[in-house]
DNA sequence: ATTATCTATAGATCTATAGATAATGC
DNA sequence: ATTATCTATAGATCTATAGATAATGC
């Protein structure tokens, strides 16, 4: 065979098969004589379709990214649960695919980003929050998720899982109640984190400096509890 | 030369030269023959010293872990200052040895953590936070220094730099508005954005559904604003 | 006898290029 | 003539093992 009748390889179908082979074998199984495998053709056919191995990366990456759902922004009342959406519906993605965690930190597509931080910079405008402040929630809010999503993507460092192997009562009591007492699963730990950092964020400045307070009994998000 | 009169070889310098060649030149460039050389030996010898590879890896993860400073607990009055100083330190490590980020997740030693969590629960317990919250604090902190860190670490992704390249002010007006107006370094708007973490986690529950407050003017942190 | 190195090498990759080849479309 | 594959292979790694060797310590 050397020219088929209809083109085996598409850059479409090649990216597809390398965010298979990466989810079901992990980032180093990815080869080019793996992924051509994977397509039914030979590794040298890939290079007709990219420039080099580098680049079929950046084409998962990008893939991966813009499967992001960015949902439609609510009016001014609940302008913060937009955000926890979209950080959500970030941490969702990239879990979906967790094994090419490390690769979306390298290959990020920056424009991508930048585009969406100024929507979001005039959104946070538009509902009165001081510019001053507008790098701190953007920045904290790619932290938390990023971060949230490889240390969940990559592994061992995790003190989420209720019951997770080595957290013996007896050898760590005070971290065994508190996995007892926690009423988060991963998923909605990661909402709450979301929520409380822009409580901190938008609250007053104090909350430390006055610590413990009378009124607070752990309320949850919604029944509000203040003075 | 057969056996020399002194070891040529000690883990802790194959670890230190390890560290050094990973700091340099990037993780990739850590190969067996690339380490023998920088220890003045040939590669096969290391096997005397290491069982294999990774266990080399995993002690470079220790080994960096352990630069962590972790300050002595302070009165009843600062306490959230510890954990705030705690994720400081823990960051400077990882950004000290930056190439290092993507083995940092991998070899990270669960124990030394775990040892440290139940400390901190404990902490938090003294001073009166409730259990339900022990959890949610000591996960949100972790996911913001290691996601701050690792991202700042890997590159990319980053909308700190108040000058990055892409940010001109024509085609991004409002990122650009934000940047401007951003008082703080990539530092300390960590350190802010911890604080603003543990804010959230301890204010009120219901900042987020009455804002814009009236009587909050960005004030800075310790500068009560209260009503 | 044990310790700590060495030489030599097996064996398994992997990326990328050169050049052949046959189907297609002008 | 162009398109889209193939075969063959250069060239560069890398990890790990086998077995030789000489210094040291009992």
């Amino acid at each position: 065979m050397a020219r088929p009748r209809q083109p085996l390889i598409s850059r479409s179908a090649a990216v597809a098969a390398a965010i298979k082979i990466i989810d079901a074998e992990g980032l180093e199984a990815l080869s080019l004589p793996r992924l051509a495998q994977e397509l039914g053709v030979k590794a040298p056919s890939l290079y007709y379709h990219f420039a080099d191995k580098s680049a079929i990366l950046a084409a998962v990456s990008r893939t991966i990214i813009a499967q992001t759902v960015v949902p439609r922004k609510p009016g001014p009342e609940r302008w913060p649960e937009w955000f926890v959406q979209v950080s959500v519906n970030s941490r969702k993605v990239i879990l979906r695919h967790r094994n090419a965690a490390p690769l979306l930190l390298q290959y990020l597509p920056r424009q991508l980003l930048t585009e969406q931080y100024d929507d979001a910079a005039r959104y946070l405008e538009a509902n009165g929050v001081p510019a001053s402040l507008h790098v701190q929630i953007l920045d904290g809010l790619e932290t938390l998720t990023y971060g949230s999503a490889i240390a969940e993507a990559m592994g061992p460092p995790n003190i989420r899982k209720a019951t997770y192997p080595g957290v013996e009562t007896g050898r760590y009591p005070a971290l065994a109640r508190a996995q007892d007492a926690n009423p988060y699963t991963a998923r909605k730990l990661f909402e709450e984190s979301i929520r409380n950092f822009l409580r901190g964020v938008l609250g007053p400045a104090d909350v430390l400096d006055r610590y413990p307070v009378p009124d607070r009994s752990h309320s949850l998000p919604g029944v509000a509890d203040h003075t």
